[in-house]
DNA sequence: CTCCTTTGTCGTCAAACGCA
DNA sequence: TGCGTTTGACGACAAAGGAG
């Protein structure tokens, strides 16, 4: 199945309804959550296209007669609710919508690609083909295709009670590689990057099965500085116009830095999200054919009793 | 091969959100 | 209320694919 989901208009007056496109050629919109500059389409496996109900947007048009300028453009830039949240609330309303997770376990190092569900035991295809099991005890494992570097699984232990320091994370990465296995260790308040500030652990954990061994670093991720970076004095202990200047530049590059990931994690977070949609579609989809089925049953039965 | 279009990704800015 | 976070919007860039 193909899902395209693109922003009903591209500019900042659009409002905030976003079309999630059947290759039937029927549209669901999602009132509220999402735009894009330019359309995306996201694959998935093939599914038989069934009608989906659509949902009215609520928020239609803000222009009415009497506002000013301002007031319309503040309406229509105003926050729509993030996806966690909406995700969120889907989840409680229907059974088989995942949660994205909290950040909080992310850091701890759960790889945040992958759904959670309240199911002992779970299996996922990753964008990339491999395919990552959730057992009980929390153990993840990684099955890649065959083409990649590292044949065989690997396994992610995530561990939290009981661990050699209070309040600390037992990251155990084993790759069933020629050299045998390999295993950090991060303490708490800090997280395994590689280089290239991509978090280990986070999103593409395909990185960590090539064969090559990437480097890292030890950051802590409150400040997402790179080691060896020594925060300036604070600006009541600055004297010079250079030495302002030089805060004011570490302070930007800092701020950039850090928008920098914060961009990277938003956008994963939005695919997650637009792959939770998918995910929902197809099961409205498959209760829907249900559905009618059950409809054309029941109307067999009653014309075979009219008879 | 070159040019154009499409698509995806990234960095940045800015505004809204959320929390202490 | 200030400050950090989140996310829509925008532009730049690269890769892929099609047309000529």
């Amino acid at each position: 199945m193909q899902v395209s989901v693109a922003g009903s208009s591209a500019g900042r007056g659009s409002p905030s309804v976003t079309l999630v496109q059947l290759p039937s050629g029927q549209t669901v919109h999602v009132q509220g959550v999402i735009q894009a500059t330019q359309s995306s389409v996201i694959q998935s496996p093939p599914m038989q296209a069934v009608q989906v109900a659509s949902v009215a947007n609520a928020e239609d048009s803000a222009d009415s007669e009497g506002v000013t300028d301002s007031q319309k453009r503040r309406e229509i830039l105003s926050r729509r609710p993030s996806y966690r949240k909406i995700l969120n609330e889907l989840s409680s309303d229907a059974t088989g919508v995942p949660k994205i997770e909290e950040e909080k376990s992310e850091e701890e190092g759960t790889p945040s690609g992958i759904p959670a569900m309240a199911v002992p035991t779970s299996l996922y295809q990753t964008s990339t083909g491999q395919y990552i099991a959730i057992a009980q005890g929390g153990a993840i494992q990684i099955s890649n295709p065959a083409s990649d570097g590292v044949q065989g699984l690997q396994t992610l232990t995530m561990t939290n009670s009981g661990a050699p320091q209070p309040g600390a994370t037992i990251v155990q990465y084993a790759a069933q590689t020629p050299d045998g296995t390999q295993q950090f260790f991060v303490p708490g308040s800090q997280v395994v990057v590689q280089d290239e500030e991509t978090v280990l652990l986070k999103s593409h954990m395909s990185t960590a099965a090539t064969g090559d061994m990437p480097t890292y670093q030890i950051r802590t991720p409150t400040t997402a500085l790179p080691q060896g970076v020594v925060m300036a004095a604070s600006p009541g202990t600055l004297h010079s116009p250079q030495q302002l200047a030089e805060e004011a530049t570490r302070k930007r590059e800092l701020r950039l830095m850090k928008n920098r990931e914060a961009a990277k994690e938003c956008r994963r977070r939005k695919k997650e999200y637009i792959k939770c949609l998918e995910s929902r579609v197809a099961v409205l989809e498959v209760q829907n054919k249900k559905l009618i089925e059950e409809l054309e049953t029941l109307k067999d039965i009653c014309s075979s009793k009219t008879d």
